[in-house]
DNA sequence: TCAAACTCATACATCAATGTTCAAGTTAAG
DNA sequence: CTTAACTTGAACATTGATGTATGAGTTTGA
C-alpha cells in the first residue's frame, strides 16, 4: 500500500501513475474499425490505424487472436449498450424498424468483424460470443411472428440471416458509391418490410 | 507439317503427343470449386484439391493472379452457357424464378469467386469480367420493372445486390446445416418474390 | 528530482506462401 | 524403341506477417 501498488495486481487502483497519452481503451475503436473493414488485415495495419506502434499493441494484446477476441467483446458490449436504449414496447414491426435505423451501422460492423476473425478464433468461441448478438433480433422476429406481424412460412434462421445479409449488402453499396448513408437505412427498412410481411 | 507440329505453336493440332493423364481443362473445375469456397486459399491447397502437383499448376498458370483470372474467365463462360439454355420468353417474374432455380448455385460460385480474388487482380479487371455476369440479371429486372411486375421504388443496383446477397446467404445457410439443398431455391424464390413485388 | 508505467523504433527469429529450378519419372505418338 | 510432351517431389530464394527482445525516451505521481 505504501508503495502505491495494490496487493492484488501490478496496477495502482486509481489513475495510472504515468504514461504516454494512449491508454488501452482509446486505442480500441480505431483498431476495431479497421479490423472490421477489410479481410486479412495485418496487426501492423491495425496498429497504424489506431495510431500506435505495433509493439505497443502487442503489449496490450499478446497475440492477434487475443486482439480479435477483445474486439469481439467490445462489439458485444456495444450491442448490449445499444439495446438498452431501444424502446421495445410497441409492435414488433415498429421496433424492428427503429432498431434497423439506429443500429444498422453497428450490425454491419458486427458482421464484418465476425467475417474477418474467422480463422483467428475457434468456431466455438465465435459462436459463443456472436450468437447472443444475433439473439436480440431473433427474439424480436419471433415476437413479430407470434403477433401475426411477420410471416411464418420462412425459417426463423433464414429471416435472421437475410436481415444481416441485406445490412451487409447495404454497407457494401455505400462503399461502392451506389448508395448514400442517408438512403441506406430507408432502403433497408423498405426491403425488410416487404420481406417480413406475411 | 511433316514432323507433326504446327507452324504457329509448340502444340500439335490434334490430341497432344503424350502426357500424364491430366491436361489443362480437366484441372480447372476442382480448383475453381476450392477457390470459390474459402477465402485465403493457398495455391498449394488449390493444386491438392485439383489432384495435381503444385509445380504442375504453376506450369499452367504462371502466377496466383493468372490462376484467379483463368477461373474468373471460366465462371464467365459457364454463365454465358447457362443463359443460352434459359427460356426468357415469358413474363419477367417467371423467367427470374426459373433462372434462380437453375442458376442459383452458379451465381453463388460467381460471387464467392469474386469475393476471394479481390486482392489478386486489379479492381478494373474484376469489374470488366464480373459486370457482364451481373448484367443478365440486371436486364431481366429492368424488363420486369417496365412490365410492372417488379417494384420501381428501389434502386436497380440495390435490387441486384440484394438478390446476390440472398443467394450468398442461402449458400452459407446450407454450409451451416440450417437449410437443405432442396429448401434453398424455394426459399430464395419466395424471398425475392416478396422483395421484388411492387 | 526520482522512479514507475508506459511508448516506440529497431532488430531478430520463425513461419507460411509464392514462384523457380532441377532431376527424375510417366505416357504415348511415330 | 526412341523421343517429345508432360508430370512430379524436393529443394531453394524471397517476401510478408507474427511474435519477442532490447534499449532509449516520455509522462506523471509522489
Amino acid at each position: 500500500m505504501a508503495d502505491g501498488t495494490t496487493a492484488s495486481g501490478r496496477r495502482p487502483r486509481g489513475a495510472r501513475p504515468g504514461a504516454a497519452p494512449r491508454p488501452r481503451d482509446t486505442l480500441r475503436p480505431p483498431g476495431l474499425r479497421l479490423y472490421s473493414s477489410r479481410p486479412g488485415v495485418s496487426v501492423a495495419e491495425v496498429a497504424e490505424a489506431a495510431g500506435i506502434g505495433r509493439v505497443t499493441l502487442y503489449g496490450h494484446f499478446p497475440s492477434r487472436t487475443e486482439l480479435a477476441k477483445a474486439l469481439m467483446d467490445r462489439a458485444f458490449e456495444e450491442t448490449e449498450a445499444a439495446w438498452r436504449d431501444v424502446d421495445t414496447t410497441g409492435p414488433a414491426g415498429d421496433t424492428l424498424e427503429r432498431v434497423l435505423r439506429e443500429q444498422w451501422h453497428l450490425m454491419e460492423r458486427n458482421r464484418n468483424l465476425r467475417d474477418n476473425i474467422i480463422g483467428d478464433v475457434s468456431p466455438q468461441w465465435l459462436r459463443a460470443r456472436h450468437d447472443p448478438i444475433l439473439k436480440r433480433i431473433e427474439d424480436l422476429i419471433t415476437r413479430g411472428q407470434d403477433d401475426g406481424a411477420f410471416r411464418t412460412d420462412l425459417p426463423l434462421s433464414w429471416m435472421l440471416t437475410a436481415l444481416y445479409s441485406l445490412v451487409h449488402a447495404a454497407a457494401d453499396e455505400i462503399t461502392a458509391g451506389r448508395l448514400t448513408t442517408e438512403q441506406a437505412p430507408e432502403i433497408l427498412v423498405a426491403s425488410l418490410r416487404s420481406l417480413y410481411r406475411p
